[in-house]
RNA sequence: GGUGUCGUAGCCAAGUGGUAAGGCAGAGCUCUGCAAAAGCUCCAUCGCCGGUUCAAAUCCGGCCGACACCUCCA
């Protein structure tokens, strides 16, 4: 099946062509434990590749790790401060402050289940590429040398703000232009290579000491990644300007041709109906949410809840829906586990239904990643299969056991919600438990059963009666 | 000021021309000693006004409201 995404740059949904795709994806600055909004970057990409891969399609999935901006800088310079002594340059002292945020990074990625990608380049390690790009960009006549620093020339690039629809003449200029610093030809030209004492964190270059600027790094190692162009870009709406515009400028510039098939970009997350972010203050990092006892498939069924191209307001209203929405799903997971199997003859309507619920789950992600839609059909089907499991008792044909659970491993290559849950064997003393409860039930000495049950509850475990028997389940 | 997104039931959230998916919460019911789980039933005419159309939440115009980008930001 064909997958459809909406290009930012075209503003259409579009087919991505078959069989490889190459997609990368900003990552992180690594100055700070991300938080829940950045995840829901990471996550987007991470449904991306998991819906491309489901669909048929081959997958090549880089996203990067900005380790040198000004904040990481300033970051590394606090470090020195602290303890003079202990680097023996300021590289090692930026190595040293972004080494923890980096593990960290990576910590958290697995902790939602996000893919391991294949690249994880980062921009520290590819500063060749990046003074080759702005050797490139002056050879072309589109950048020029300032100072020390070199800027990328605006005016060069007659359909710049293309991405963002963005015409320069028409915007609100004022008073930032006249207290900027720079030495530019033009205000809104960009730099790509600033100049820093030797005093800074400094790369020697054509230019004399200096670092790579914002927008760089993503051009120049998507080319050296990729060796070309790439399929998919994606990242954060608020990067389309000036990031990605500036991303497109340099590369096509550069490189020549175009250098993104699409763009596609995810809203961000709001806390309160306001927007987080690192500068706001209003943010809450994976850890944070963790502490208070947030578990980690609850967050990723809440940011799945809501289309990734539409703003969604964080707030424990929604996340206890999540929760409920993970509880069900799980729940049926652990009722087919407790099924015993035979050899009897499969049932065709179920066969049929989960196939069909394949389908439309598919169908459903493959329309530009519509997991409201995708996760509608999930409790449709988990509807569906709980009224056949209660309907053949306490043991089912392996075909359509097989035929569940391969259905609910299906949707979960996108969802990646089982692989969070930790599993562990229900000990044999909580069974004893429960048989003790089940014999005072028969015994009618219900004070007794309902304080075990209770007691149970308490141990994490809630107690099923059944036409079958009774069942524990972990909650 | 420029650009763009959005406004659907108590809440979350799809749908974007043919008479409103799904979930959470709530109510009733089946089952149950009770409860829970599961299942069944009930619960909206789509911000406001006007227009186009046989037909509009869905297209067009106006208005109101919210948010975002234009500056570091996913």
């Amino acid at each position: 099946m064909f997958v459809q995404l909406y290009n930012t740059l075209t503003r259409k949904k579009e087919q991505v062509e078959k069989p490889l795709v190459r997609i990368y994806s900003c990552g992180p600055t690594v100055y700070n434990y991300a938080h829940i909004g950045n995840f829901r970057s990471y996550i987007f990409a991470d449904i991306l590749n998991r819906t491309l891969k489901l669909a048929g399609y081959s997958v090549e999935h880089a996203m990067n790790l900005t380790d040198v901006d000004d904040k990481t800088i300033k970051g590394a310079l606090s470090l020195v401060q602290e303890n003079p002594q202990k680097f023996a340059n300021l590289k090692e002292a930026l190595l040293a402050y972004t080494k923890p945020y980096t593990e960290a990074f990576f910590d958290d990625l697995k902790t939602l289940n996000v893919t391991r990608f294949d690249h994880h380049p980062r921009a520290t390690e590819h500063i060749p590429a990046m003074l080759d790009l702005v050797e490139r960009l002056i050879k072309v006549g589109v950048a020029y040398e300032q100072d020390g620093s070199v800027y990328y020339r605006i005016s060069e690039k007659k359909d710049y703000g293309k991405l963002s629809k963005i015409d320069l003449d028409k915007n609100k200029t004022g008073t930032r232009y006249n207290t900027d610093e720079y030495d530019k030809d033009d205000i809104r030209d960009f730099v790509l290579w600033k100049a820093e004492s030797k005093d800074g964190v400094h790369w020697h270059s054509n230019h004399g000491d200096g670092r790579p600027g914002w927008h760089l790094e993503c051009s120049a190692m998507i080319h050296e990644i990729f060796k070309g162009g790439i399929d998919i870009h994606t990242g954060g709406v608020d990067l389309i300007f000036p990031h990605h515009e500036n991303e497109i400028a340099q590369s096509e510039a550069a490189y020549g041709g175009s250098f993104v098939k699409l763009w596609a970009h995810c809203e961000h997350l709001l806390v309160d109906n306001r927007k987080m972010s690192k500068s706001l203050g209003n943010f809450y990092t994976l850890r944070d949410l963790l502490a208070q006892g947030k578990k980690a498939e609850v967050l990723r069924y809440f940011l799945l809840s809501a289309h990734y191209s539409q703003k969604v307001n964080f707030s424990e209203d929604a996340l206890h829906q999540a929760e409920m929405g993970v509880e069900k799903f799980y729940s049926l997971w652990q009722k087919l586990e407790r099924f015993k199997r035979h050899s009897a003859e499969a049932s065709s309507t179920l066969k049929t239904a989960s196939e069909g619920a394949r389908l439309s789950f598919l169908t459903q992600m493959a329309d530009d990643l519509n997991t409201p839609r995708a996760l509608a059909v999930v409790h449709e089907y988990m509807r569906e299969a709980n009224i056949f499991l209660d309907s053949v008792g306490m043991s089912i044909a392996q075909d359509d056991w097989d035929e569940i659970h391969k259905t609910l491993l299906y949707f979960d290559t996108v969802l990646g919600l089982i692989a969070l849950i930790p599993k562990t064997e229900i000990s044999a003393e909580y069974i004893k438990l429960l048989d003790e409860r089940n014999a005072a039930r028969a015994a009618k000495d219900f004070a007794r059963a309902d304080a075990i049950r209770d007691e149970l509850l308490e141990a994490g475990y809630k107690i099923l009666d059944t036409k079958t028997g009774s069942h524990l389940e972990k909650l």
